[in-house]
DNA sequence: GCGTTAAAGCAATATTTCTGCGTTAGACTT
DNA sequence: AAGTCTAACGCAGAAATATTGCTTTAACGC
């Protein structure tokens, strides 16, 4: 289901795709989308949150900045990326209960715990930190302003963010 | 019509909402929001977004701080309530080219500017940085998040924001 | 006043969504 | 192993929604 649901939001145009489409595609009866889903952003919703949740373990670089940088710039190039933005858009809108944003929420925190956790000793942020000023930022820019951010703009907020609790370090 | 689609809104339960039911409550045939909009989750984006538009200067409190501290409380306040969420996920599940976001985001744009150009001496956050810092965690914690942030967040978010940037003053 | 044009109504049609009912497949009991 | 129970699906018909062609209305410039 989720396959024939991929295969035509890449075969035909956005308003191309309903839940018979996609049943013929599936070789399934529309009565079990329905049934099973309720509608077809319910179905959006859960391929958009699908294909957010696979992936690799973020990429290793040796630093703290470098390590978060490079993932804050695959963040910004998976979920700005031409049909990107159409993805979280479809996240939230058929997603009455929060469940779906709330797995995409729980993958980036995820990669973030995993990179915060490469290096115990220096004065990390928290995780929320960085959700906050790195992937926060990120989001507001792909869903509300027309052009996407240029490439490393992931960086500069990550640098940012580095910055900033550095000196509090110093400052404490 | 956007009184029609605001009184249903309040009244009737969020999935009776449609088109016809729109057009009956509006004295009007349904043939012209389709062909005006297109389909409901258009409406609704229209609709939301200028729920978001019409508002008061934002307050004075005689400091920059207390300003930015005050609307983001109202922000989180307006962006979080209850139905809330629901107006900003309409937003952005109607909205193929990108115009009712745009027309948001440069709202809070609007009301930050205001804010800044009252304290014109200082060393002032720029208006990106105040909606990167302050305006994204709070929409990132309402859409993707279940429980909604608590209220003291958005006067959080500003003074750490203003400690930032006070701090690179001095350092510069 | 008169023609032009944009928007809306109306009616017919197509498509999607919903519901009741029958069937099948797998799990569990005896 | 046969019987029963449950959950999921298909099918067909009905209801609701979306689309289209054509007509009507109303506003504007000449």
């Amino acid at each position: 289901m989720h396959d024939a649901t991929r295969e035509l939001l890449v075969e035909t145009e956005r308003d191309g795709i309903s839940v018979p489409a996609i049943a013929a595609r599936a070789g399934v009866n529309p009565t079990t989308i329905y049934r099973r889903w309720g509608d077809l952003a319910s179905v959006l919703s859960d391929v958009a949150a699908d294909r957010f949740r696979q992936s690799d373990p973020p990429a290793e670089t040796g630093s703290l900045t470098g390590d978060l940088s490079l993932w804050a710039e695959y963040f910004l190039e998976e979920m700005g990326s031409g049909p990107g933005r159409s993805y979280v858009a479809d996240v939230l809108a058929g997603d009455a209960n929060g469940e779906n944003t709330g797995i995409c929420a729980r993958y980036a925190a995820d990669a973030i715990t995993q990179i915060l956790a490469r290096f115990p000793n220096t004065a990390n942020p928290a995780v929320d930190e960085v959700l906050d000023h790195v992937a926060a930022p990120i989001l507001y820019r792909i869903l509300f302003t027309k052009q996407r951010p240029e490439a490393g703009y992931g960086s500069q907020l990550v640098t940012r963010l580095l910055r900033g609790t550095q000196t509090d370090a110093h400052q404490v």
